[in-house]
DNA sequence: CAAATAAGTGTAATAATATAACAAAAATTA
DNA sequence: TAATTTTTGTTATATTATTACACTTATTTG
């Protein structure tokens, strides 16, 4: 299983996780022969100033913003049709958003873990999800050509704030009685 | 395993998938002392017309042209969302587009087998896809609580059709030697 | 190097999907 | 029957995404 799970929810040096997808980018550019224009660089940097998706129209926002000039759809659209054919960045179906991938050089099909506390997402790719979603496919019939696997949940620090909430109002109640 | 994979692909009596899914929702409401008025019965209707999902504004054309005056989006919208609620139908978030249910009653995080070639959709519920993505969630300390597993590919019957006509050129080809 | 071609960007307009807000009608309950 | 709740009608608008075409910049080719 590879996961980015641990410093997708918790605090961590981020600066590490932006540095090392803009490296990976630019390594990735220059093999496949693809140009990380200003334009693009920006796209992908902006996605990746937290581990949280945007949604196209904040990212336009926050390019005008940035440039001091309206930015409009199609420049980003294009930006980000870019960056997710070369594997860089994901679309997430159920939020109309788009997110950094942490590992684009492993091949992978892969899932998403969407805490709906902090809106953090972890990518994951675990090899016996794909198993069970292939063989049971395979039973139905199916061919499988790509998934879309997305999990709506609690990641670790949430529930665990959530936890304390909660022990929080059972103390209080203790103390009314 | 629960699929609907074998009627969903394959020539059937579909009459029968309609009456049963009618009969099912109606039974669903009365238990739960929900209405299904004539609006919200004839998009669900026109959902089960076929195993192929519709999105929201094909509903609407579809329900203007069968009433003969306009049917706007919230009326729309607000069915789908009363059938959703009920579980009777589904979101497909790859697509923009619903489906009826085949199993309302049985409780189930399902997924989706998406046919990219005819356009029909199954849905299967499978304990092995369901326990693999709970477990290797929680092995990145993450709590599920809903998914969303939407599975791209080909169907028996589309497979089978494309191996037909690779047979064909490859036959063509051998006879042009 | 210059011309030709390809790749990328700017811009206006619009498509496709979905929701908010409020009024009117119908059904249900008291 | 009156009061309340639920459903529907209607207008307007939000959100996400694409088309089409002009223009510029980069790359390739002769």
């Amino acid at each position: 299983m590879i996961s980015n799970s641990t410093t997708a929810y918790q605090q961590h040096d981020h600066h590490r996780c932006l540095k090392a997808a803009l490296a990976q980018a630019k390594n990735r550019c220059s093999t496949r022969k693809a140009r990380l224009t200003p334009i693009r660089e920006s796209v992908l940097h902006l996605l990746w100033q937290s581990h949280r998706p945007l949604g196209a129209y904040k990212i336009i926002e926050q390019l005008s913003a940035a440039s001091g000039k309206r930015v409009l759809p199609p420049t980003v659209y294009r930006a980000l049709d870019f960056l997710l054919e070369l594997g860089l960045i994901h679309r997430l179906a159920t939020l109309n958003a788009y997110i950094g991938c942490p590992f684009p050089d492993s091949v992978h099909s892969d899932y998403f873990l969407l805490c709906r506390e902090c809106g953090s997402v972890a990518e994951c790719s675990a090899e016996n999800v794909n198993k069970a979603i292939v063989s049971t496919a395979e039973r139905a019939g199916f061919l499988v050509e790509s998934q879309t696997v997305e999990i709506l949940g609690l990641c670790t620090p949430c529930r665990e704030k959530n936890q304390a909430a909660h022990n929080d109002v059972a103390i209080q109640q203790e103390a009314g009685e």
